[in-house]
RNA sequence: GUGGGUGUAGCUCAGCUGGUAGAGCACCUGGUUGUGGUCCAGGAUGUCGCGGGUUCGAGUCCCGUCACUCACCCCA
């Protein structure tokens, strides 16, 4: 669009900039602030991974991998992947420090940042996005499956966000899980379905349950579903998630076809989805994943965590119209008028900072009234003003931007003056 | 990877069956020689995405191309 440069964001990524970029930091913050309270420790990983950690956690057969990972080979000759998603990363750099020998599991490790996934961009999808994430590694207990999904939907409540639902499902362990998938295996071996379908009922075929076209639902219709199917122990762990979150007074639809993208799920799977994304549906997700942990060399570590979008939650905000109360970033606006006031002001601005004050100026030799619209629209409550005249007097004028009323105040208790008027 | 839609001022967009470009908002100046937000008056701004074709003449029609966008697929 614009010749000011011939360079633009690649596709499928976008600038944050202000004024949104303050919503997007909110949201990170809010969505990360339940868990934080609930003794999740911050972890942070690289941007990029071996190949193998993904393609051996998240699975050979997931979309993520097959197609979707932005990969590069070093000048070593080392294969590198952009992370697709942070729970194998999350895993392996706790197994790498060794967090789980430690003797008080699980480990509970939040996270926030970039992912990548290359994909035709469309609403809600970009090839570059943001998620922030909490696992909770190395125990077996429906209460920590309880927990994460409360934290999450505490996270989405703090923001104003109510058009959301909660869809449940489990898909079983390694003793339930094989008699179903080869039960549906059968079952779908018998339908009309394309090439690439018939694939993936040989690798994974949960995945086709969650086929979206309607003449592949249509024919689902008789499938048979995991809940029949369920192992003792799986069907007695789900009950129990199920009657902790109502206890917890969190809603939820049992969604049989659940499955979700990625290989490593085992039992407990979940998703926030919302109607205010185009035709993207996820705001977050997660789930149980047992064996992962032994997937990619470790011991075994039972875990449940997820991860929540920080860019679609902003998009679900936007379509139920909910503006956040964000504060103003700058409480008090300097506006001088010539050089020796410019040079005073500065000073002031300066021990206002310094006294946890948010305060800016007007650079540049502007205009006063220039500068007072800068003031303006900066969003402070207060303006500082001075020209030679207050200087001479040893004050500068206090102006309440709101209500228009100004007064002097000496130069030597500006900052006090400041701080008890912004309360 | 496969389809559809759209590219005109900083932004959102209008521009009829072709006659050489407009609105709102934003911006700048003045009314207010030291004061914003409201009001009034005035002002600047475009290789009409790019390339080619048809035509006396193309923002408008045709072809190509690029970009953006939405959807399939997939997921946060």
């Amino acid at each position: 669009m614009s010749d000011e440069t011939s360079f633009q964001a690649p596709k499928g990524t976008f600038d944050l900039l202000p004024p949104d970029s303050a919503v997007f930091l909110a949201v990170r913050d809010a969505l990360s602030a339940p868990a934080r309270r609930a003794g999740y420790g911050y972890v942070e990983t690289p941007g990029f991974e071996s190949v193998g950690l993904f393609s051996r956690g998240v699975g050979e057969s997931t979309d993520i991998v097959t197609k979707e990972m932005y990969t590069l080979t070093t000048k070593g000759g080392t294969e590198l992947a952009l992370r697709p998603e942070g729970t194998a990363s999350v895993l392996r750099a706790a197994l790498q420090a060794n967090l789980h020998r430690g003797g008080n599991l699980p480990v509970k490790l939040w996270y926030s940042g970039s992912y990548y996934r290359y994909e035709r961009p469309q609403a809600g999808r970009y090839r570059h996005f943001s998620q922030v994430g909490a696992e909770a590694i190395g125990a077996e207990d429906p209460l920590l499956d309880t927990e994460l999904i409360v934290l999450a939907v505490d996270g989405y409540r703090s923001l104003g966000l109510t058009g959301f639902r909660l869809l449940l499902n489990t898909l079983g362990d390694r003793e339930c899980r094989p008699v179903y998938r080869a039960a549906l295996q059968d079952f779908l071996r018998g339908l009309d379905l394309d090439e690439e379908t018939r694939r993936r009922i040989e690798i994974n075929p949960l995945r086709v349950l969650d086929d979206k076209r309607e003449s592949v639902q249509r024919q689902l219709a008789g499938a048979p579903l995991i809940g029949d199917h369920l192992c003792e122990a799986c069907k007695e762990y789900h009950e129990q998630v199920r009657d902790l979150l109502t206890a917890s007074g969190v809603a939820f639809e049992d969604d049989p076809r659940l499955v979700r993208g990625l290989d490593y799920y085992t039992r407990t799977t979940f998703e926030f989805v919302h109607d205010g994304l185009g035709s993207q549906s996820a705001i977050g997700g997660g789930g149980r994943y047992d064996g992962l942990s032994e997937m990619i060399g470790g011991p075994s570590l039972p875990s449940v965590g997820w991860a929540l979008g920080v860019d679609r939650t902003v998009l679900a905000l936007r379509s139920e119209g909910v503006a956040l109360d964000l504060p103003a970033a700058t409480d008090v606006y300097a506006v001088p008028m010539g050089e020796e006031a410019r040079r005073t002001l500065f000073t002031v601005v300066t021990e206002l900072r310094r006294a946890g004050v948010a305060a800016d100026m007007a650079f540049g030799g502007r205009s006063v009234k220039n500068a007072m619209k800068s003031a303006n629209r900066s969003g402070a409550r207060f303006a500082l003003i001075a020209g030679e005249r207050d200087l001479a007097d040893g004050v500068v004028q206090i102006k309440d931007l709101a209500g228009g009323e100004q007064e002097p105040v000496a130069l030597n208790e500006v900052v006090a003056a400041v701080k008890s008027r912004l309360g």
